[in-house]
DNA sequence: TTTAATATATGACTGTTGGTCAAATTTTGG
DNA sequence: CCAAAATTTGACCAACAGTCATATATTAAA
């Protein structure tokens, strides 16, 4: 009597199929443009169908944040060796960031876009989900500064919750104004990487113990 | 014969009442939830007009924000005195900077969406014309740490242009967090000012000239 | 003052699109 | 094979951004 677990595979792939759909088209021609019609177009199903497993676009462009998520934790968990030495493990979090920021540049703009959105945290059971499953990447980000910390590595006045979401938001924020540079337009000629390693440069002192 | 001088300034009269209401309605309700009629039923218009004034709805979105940088340049002027030592000032725009994300938090919030948003600045004239006047805060940003570089108080080894950016993604990523730090549920227990001061200590060493 | 020309304002109208739901189709269990 | 349950469909609706022919107000000339 596997069938009620088939059933719910065959959901969750439905799922996924929208979603998969619904990347394409969004990521195509940008969140606001796209329409539902294409997306059921895209995944080869009616519109009514997508709001059966999604109960509005928001929704859908949610769950797409979560993906992300998702994909930036594993990039995290692949990229940064268990064993090395703390300090060692903090600098592959900070280049797996900027690969991400690079190679996955719509994922990178869709979370960019999540987390400038007032209210959008709360009625999303699979992130809160994933934050308490420390499944997320900034769980893991925590984690390892924690261990600076311990280790005498970090400086220990500030604690590495905070020290997180301080150098997330800080490293976001640059890396994002390294993807819209060509906006700025007196930004032009200096490099991406001028500004990301700059930017590690002047914080770099800031967050190791002294002496 | 001034009469074109008058028409001249009865329709930036007008187009000021215009984004007057669209203010007060967007900031009410949101930019997303709200509608084109009720901003012309705010401003005592028909919704024709506004279509004479502004070209669309994101269109009145972007001369709200280019309001808003007006509003912290004022700020900035009022607040930064000229004739100060240089670290003394740029301590002063900080501090306004704060203010401003904290007493105008719905210019601020316009300002965080606005440069979230893609292909934004192009096609508005008003704000290459503030760029351009270095009417723009950032322009005044720039100066100041250009005077420092200057007088030896701080590294030189970053150009001015690009300090300025970083510090100001920086800054901008730690208000916005700190002014929605309620949705980060596990951030709900550390102070705005906690956040805010310990930004401040992790960069201030990463900016002062060495020794 | 009258009038023609120009500038400005109006609101009914349209096309698009997010979201709904009764009906149709498929799947399940007896 | 059939009825009950689950799933899918697409015609339909309401809301809303944006348009434009018409109306009103203003100006400059006669």
């Amino acid at each position: 009597m596997g069938i009620i677990e088939r059933k719910e595979r065959e959901k969750e792939q439905r799922r996924n199929d929208i979603l998969d759909a619904a990347e394409k088209v969004f990521f195509k021609v940008g969140f606001e443009n796209a329409t539902m019609d294409e997306v059921a177009e895209m995944a080869e199903l009616s519109k009514g169908t997508l709001y059966l497993y999604f109960s509005s676009k928001e929704d859908l462009y949610y769950a797409i944040s979560i993906r992300a998520l998702q994909v930036l934790r594993q990039l995290f968990e692949k990229t940064v060796p268990a064993g090395a030495p703390v300090l060692d493990k903090i600098i592959a979090i900070g280049k797996a960031f900027v690969q991400f920021a690079r190679e996955k540049s719509d994922y990178f703009k869709t979370l960019v876009y999540f987390s400038s959105l007032p209210d959008c945290h709360e009625a999303i059971d699979r992130y809160e989900k994933l934050c308490e499953e420390k499944a997320d990447p900034m769980s893991f980000f925590i984690q390892v500064l924690q261990q600076g910390i311990d280790e005498g590595k970090l400086r220990s006045d500030i604690p590495a919750l905070q020290l997180a979401h301080i150098l997330w938001t800080q490293t976001t924020g640059i890396l994002n104004l390294a993807a819209t540079k060509n906006i700025h337009f007196d930004l032009k000629d200096c490099s991406e990487d001028d500004l990301i390693n700059n930017h590690i440069e002047i914080i770099k002192n800031g967050i190791l113990k002294k002496g």
